[in-house]
DNA sequence: GATGAATGAGACTTCATTCAT
DNA sequence: CATGAATGAAGTCTCATTCAT
């Protein structure tokens, strides 16, 4: 039980609560990074952060709301990223690029973020069995490629197809693409992301016209 | 182990045996899809298959050896109905709009194998916490469909690019497309592969070909 | 988990089965008369029946089925000594009377059972914080006093009350009696047991009626 | 611990340190009635008083002092006031019908305060194992009944029985009776006490004798 | 005076595996 | 061929207590 005193679930003091949370929520991203979700006990990760598996307990209601935090920080953190290459873009086509490039910059810097995500996203489950996150690939990530997908459409870049099922497709090629490069660090990332580019601006725009 | 030969009262019965061992592989692949691969213990792979842990114990070295079982069986399975439509086709645009139709059409008829081999593939892991099978996507597969596209460079039918990239990113869209089905089995599959063919064959096509 | 493969919790073998049971079931009660029910702990359990955590979990579901059986247990083994001595009793103040000594000299004989049928029953509690067992003293025992009471006054051997208030009180002064004991041992249980008949006798008996 | 006199700006305040103790008494009363001894911890309580456990350990040596405190409070505010309704009664049978019903009134009154100091007396242990407190009913308790009964049977009142044993008999008496309404709160405890007031005038009266 | 933070002991439970029959 | 029984390691979580501020 997390909270004492203030309902709220924030100590008094934020700063150096914070900062315990996110030493230890780094450790969990790193241990699931290198032994796996169904590996990655509290006592490993209590080891990695330089603690013991009481402190880990003490700052997080349990081992659920611990690896939650995995998967928000990730997301917001990649987010931030990605964002400002988004909004610095006018067109569909270019923002596409631009999300599937920086998509792929951001993990290409972090590989134990994109090890963990993938690994708790994908495994994580209630006490019924069911998955706790989205599977695959985040609703709200589908959401944002639908959106420019659509305007491309409505201003005549993009061909006509499914919005969702493309924006599944580019969704789960840039983790394709970042699988090959964990399994083989050695290819090329930045020569396949551009690639990709390449690919899907084929597979999108409409007839006759040129960039 | 009894000695071969079975000078004694009782006989070996690979036939019996073999059904034994199918009908656990069954009960395993059932219990992955059900509660993930976290939460499929021995105990309850036993109790669907209508055993105890012993039986099970008796029949498998272990825990993995029943879980690559579970593996290899949709592994073969899957090919054994996915090759026969490949050779059916002669162009490499062919093959490569087979491949994907007939993957998505086994998965589509079993459910319960798709999720499986996901889950188990995605995290059966070695004791020293590295991955015991590919990650993503199978190697096999990935030079099958780098074989198809690169003979379709030859013949001219598909444009320049490079082969594996493409193959990654074939491999990865027809994940996702059933990752989408499974979060949501109200889509239309069978739309969302046909949807595929076409932008796969938009996005590999040489300039001013038609089909 | 108990019972695998024979879904009705009864194992092949119930008789070596039923002897680890009761040998356990003997060490709860040993261990729980000694250090209290909070203290308890299946370790504790365990190591006074000379094995392990696991083999308890093994036997029984968890804490609940065993405690659970403590008590099904020391009232079932109680009963059986005291039923015949009620049997053999004719009059309404005779069946009294065998209650309240018989109740007592079983416990007498066994020290461990009271202590450990009074404090389980007081205390354990469902995950929601309600007692699992009646409070005080048992249902069953309450309307078997009643019915012999209401016989009673039926007959003319015993004044008009309210039997529920009397069934009550004798319970609880059978135990007020055995703890008094149990706090010093040197008291005469059997002196005890025969004043409490005599003061009860007393209580019910119809005016002018004698022995 | 601050030194004494406060030579510092702090001036030390017993008014208001003893209002947070009993305060916290006072919880602690009310979480042992709610959820039992087993699950009252000093994070249960300590929400309850709306602090924190550092506020609970700091007034309080540990929970040992807190729970004995919890009894002592109990003990000293039921005392309270059942002795003015003792020294009102000049003879033995009234002071004894006085000490059943302003016993039976006090905890009718404060059903909380009932089964916290049952639930504590009855569980609360030392580090070795043994009762803190006396076992059942409280030895300055039976010994108060044990004088008002002997000073009945020197003057008369009462017929000749072992003083101790109809002690204990009363005192658990009450505790039954208080355990049946505990148990089920529509009986009507007034009743119950005016029976059980009859029930030992009749087994104590020497014969012959009317009120 | 008061408290947020830390901590280690110990609780219960699940699990994969082994062994004698 | 099959299985009931046993086992120890490891998991998550709760708790009373201590300490620096």
């Amino acid at each position: 039980m997390r909270s004492e005193g203030s309902p709220s679930g924030r100590k008094r003091n934020p700063i150096i609560e914070e900062a315990r949370r996110r030493q230890i929520v780094d450790a969990a991203i790193e241990t699931v990074a290198e032994v796996g979700y169904a590996h990655a006990s509290l006592a490993r990760i209590a080891q990695r952060a330089q603690t013991s598996k009481s402190v880990v307990s003490y700052h997080f209601a349990g081992k659920d709301e611990l690896l939650e935090q995995v998967v928000t920080q990730i997301y917001g953190d990649s987010w931030a990223f990605i964002e400002p290459r988004l909004v610095a873009q006018s067109s569909a086509a270019g923002k596409l690029a631009a999300y599937i490039e920086s998509n792929i910059a951001y993990m290409h810097a972090r590989r134990a973020h994109l090890l963990a995500v993938v690994d708790v996203v994908g495994n994580h489950r209630t006490a019924d069995g069911r998955l706790r996150f989205e599977p695959s690939t985040d609703e709200s990530v589908l959401a944002l490629l639908g959106e420019i997908l659509r305007t491309g459409q409505r201003d005549g870049e993009f061909r006509d197809f499914d919005p969702r099922l493309v924006a599944v497709t580019v969704s789960q090629a840039i983790i394709g693409v970042l699988g090959a490069w964990v399994a083989d660090p050695t290819v090329d990332l930045t020569a396949y992301a551009a690639e990709l580019v390449t690919l899907f601006d084929r597979a999108t725009r409409s007839q006759g016209r040129t960039t």
